[in-house]
DNA sequence: ATTAAAATTTAGACTAGCCTAAAAAATAAT
DNA sequence: ATTATTTTTTAGGCTAGTCTAAATTTTAAT
């Protein structure tokens, strides 16, 4: 039904706004690598499919079909990534590539099947929930690292920063999901934090690393 | 590096001669379902890349990077193919369509993990050799069972026609592959033969079922 | 050897999806 | 309230991949 193209559009617009507010079409053009011309001729051709609400100059919004077909989209590339790293064995830092392919194919039974062939999993290898055959999507749970308080234990939950460089230094540093984590102390300075990973190694790290690491108490 | 329409091409162009004879743009046009003028488009696209050798008038022939091409789309094709059917559970009916879009799924080390996954399978659901990394590819195996002899006991090791209707028909006669057959005795005026299945029941089939089964002996 | 038929290519057109450059509208600054 | 800046759209162009209709070439039939 929908061309691949059409599909990553409006997964695009549903990432700015989850919560279906306006998005500009030069925050899409952002994202999607594209130039603000390019961006508005396809947002015509969504608003003529009934997939957007689209009024010139006024930025758009997912129609409730709109917000389907998205977390249909979501919900592939989610359940592909989860194959790859737990059926395949690839890195949370190589899954993503392979998944934006993969997102695009169309069969619903296949989908479902994955669905189960995986176990009904919660969650992708970043964190991210995944949403079910419904489109019913868990919210994000997790503060940032970089919000935490000194001596507080946290685990690992996901990740903002999605960058392969990013996930290969946090492996480097045995950090991944569930990982228990400790900020031993926040220098006023830079905002760098001192950090006990699974109550063994204690690390420096900058703010950067600390704003892009989500955490649940406990 | 390939699209998925020059994909298309060099395994029609492969299945019309696996053993690189010249095919004709009208054979090529049939089978991709497309007009004998758009095939001469593409044909001229895929010389100037160097994957078939083409002078007009005188139909293709795949070079040997072309070859090459077109077996590793076939390795990915038949490999989803079978993990589709083992570890999603999809019928041999079913998993044609969707291997159709995932063939063109574009990473060596998916494909790799893949077969790794499934055990290096030889075949596919359909009885289809699976070429292997380096293109390599056993020439199948098996005869018609129209042109086997009573008495004989045969196994099933493929089709020649895929549709999912053929494949449903003998589904429900339980018949699939490493379903023992023996031919009873083959009617002198349709060429009908009444078979015996895995050596229980025996059933009249038209010669147009018998010259799509591949068996080997014993 | 001509003529008729079939196969193939060429010519011209269309859509999807992108681009650049210019125009228009909205927003921000003076 | 103008003017300047930023955002967005329009206009026109390009490629890939398809199509129809017409021309050309090859093959088959007389
Ligand atoms: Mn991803
Ligand atoms: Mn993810
Ligand atoms: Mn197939
Ligand atoms: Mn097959």
């Amino acid at each position: 039904m929908a061309t691949s193209s059409e599909e990553n559009y409006l997964k695009a617009i549903w990432k700015l706004t989850p919560d279906s507010e306006a998005v500009s079409t030069n925050a899409l053009a952002e994202i999607l690598a594209m130039r603000p011309a390019s961006v508005t001729d396809m947002l015509k051709k969504l608003a003529a499919k009934k997939l957007i609400g689209y009024k010139p100059y006024q930025g758009v919004k997912l129609t409730a079909s709109g917000r389907k077909k998205a977390l249909e989209i979501v919900r592939k590339h989610r359940l592909w990534e989860v194959f790859l790293r737990d059926k395949l064995g690839f890195g949370w830092d190589e899954v993503h590539d392979i998944a934006e392919q993969l997102e695009h194919i169309e069969s619903e039974s296949l989908t479902d099947r994955l669905d189960h062939f995986l176990g009904f999993p919660k969650v992708d290898p970043h964190g991210d929930p995944i949403p079910d055959k419904d489109g019913k999507i868990l919210s994000d749970t997790g503060i940032l690292l970089a919000h935490g308080t000194v001596k507080t234990p946290y685990v690992v939950v996901g990740v903002v920063e999605h960058s392969p460089v990013f996930l290969r230094y946090l492996d480097s540093y045995g950090i991944g999901l569930g990982t228990l984590l400790a900020i031993d102390n926040i220098e006023a300075y830079d905002l760098s934090v001192k950090i006990t990973i699974n109550k063994k190694k204690s690390v420096l790290f900058s703010h950067e690393v600390a704003r892009n690491l989500l955490v649940t108490e406990q």
